[in-house]
DNA sequence: TTGACATGTGACCTATTGGTCACCTATCGT
DNA sequence: ACGATAGGTGACCAATAGGTCACATGTCAA
C-alpha cells in the first residue's frame, strides 16, 4: 500500500529519470541552486534548450523536480521526497543487510576472547 | 578519486541497470534467494532466456551482481556494494539535507517556548 | 559414448529514447 | 503597440535498448 506519493509515474519512473546523466547533473545544478529557470539550466548542458526541456519533463513526472510559475518563468525545485522514498523502501533493504552483516561480524569478532 | 570500484561500467552504469524492472525483479529474486541459475532465474520473469541473460550481463557489469561457475551452471550472487557506494555518494547527498531540515524545524519547534 | 542439459554468441527486429528544429503562445519593458 | 524574451508543441531522425532465434560449446549422467 502507497501511503502518499509525490511520484507520478511510479517507482519506475524515477529510476529510469536517475538513468540518464544529463538528469542526473540538472538535479546537481538545482541541488547547487534551487529554483533555477529554463534558460539558466540551459547553459549548464551541452544541449539545445529543447532537449533540456524534455529531461526536466522526466524529472518531474518522476517528482524529483517540482515547479512554479512567476509571470513568463518557470522556476525548478529539487524534490528530494522520492528519491528519499527510493532509498527507503529499496536501496535500504539490499544496503543494509550487508551493513549490519558486517556489524554482526565486528560484534562476533569483538565477543570473541 | 576512486579509491576500489566494484562497478566496471561506472555510477552510469549502475543507475542504467536499477532502470529496468525486469532488472529490479531480477534482484529481488536473487535477494529472496541467492546463488541461483540462469534456468532458475528464467522461471521467475516473463521472457526467454536470452532475455534474462542479457539483462544478468547489464547487471553483472554494473557490479550488481556477481558470479561463480559450477561445473556447467553458473550462480548469480547479488552484490550490495555498488548500490551501497550509490546510496552513500549520491543519495544521502539529496535526501539527507531534507532529513535534516526535518530534524532542524522539529528542534526548533521544541526549543520554542 | 551418447544424449540431455546449462550456458554462450551473433544476427536480427522493433520499440523507446535522446536530441534537434520549425513554429507558436505568453509575458516583459519601453 | 512593439520587439525581445521565456517557455511550449509536434514532427522528425538517429542511436540505443529490449527481446527473440538459430546455432554452437561445454558438462553431466547412464
Amino acid at each position: 500500500m502507497t501511503y502518499w506519493s509525490p511520484i507520478v509515474g511510479g517507482v519506475d519512473a524515477v529510476f529510469k529519470a536517475l538513468a540518464d546523466p544529463t538528469r542526473r547533473d540538472l538535479l546537481d545544478a538545482l541541488f547547487a541552486e534551487d529554483g533555477q529557470t529554463l534558460t539558466a539550466l540551459e547553459e549548464r548542458v551541452p544541449m539545445t534548450r529543447f532537449g533540456v526541456m524534455k529531461h526536466l519533463k522526466a524529472l518531474e513526472e518522476a517528482g524529483l523536480v517540482v515547479t512554479r510559475k512567476r509571470g513568463r518563468e518557470k522556476l525548478h525545485f529539487l524534490n528530494p521526497v522520492p528519491i528519499r522514498l527510493i532509498h527507503d523502501r529499496w536501496v535500504s533493504k539490499y544496503a543494509e543487510p550487508w551493513a549490519s552483516a558486517l556489524t554482526e561480524l565486528k560484534t562476533q569478532l569483538e565477543d570473541t576472547p
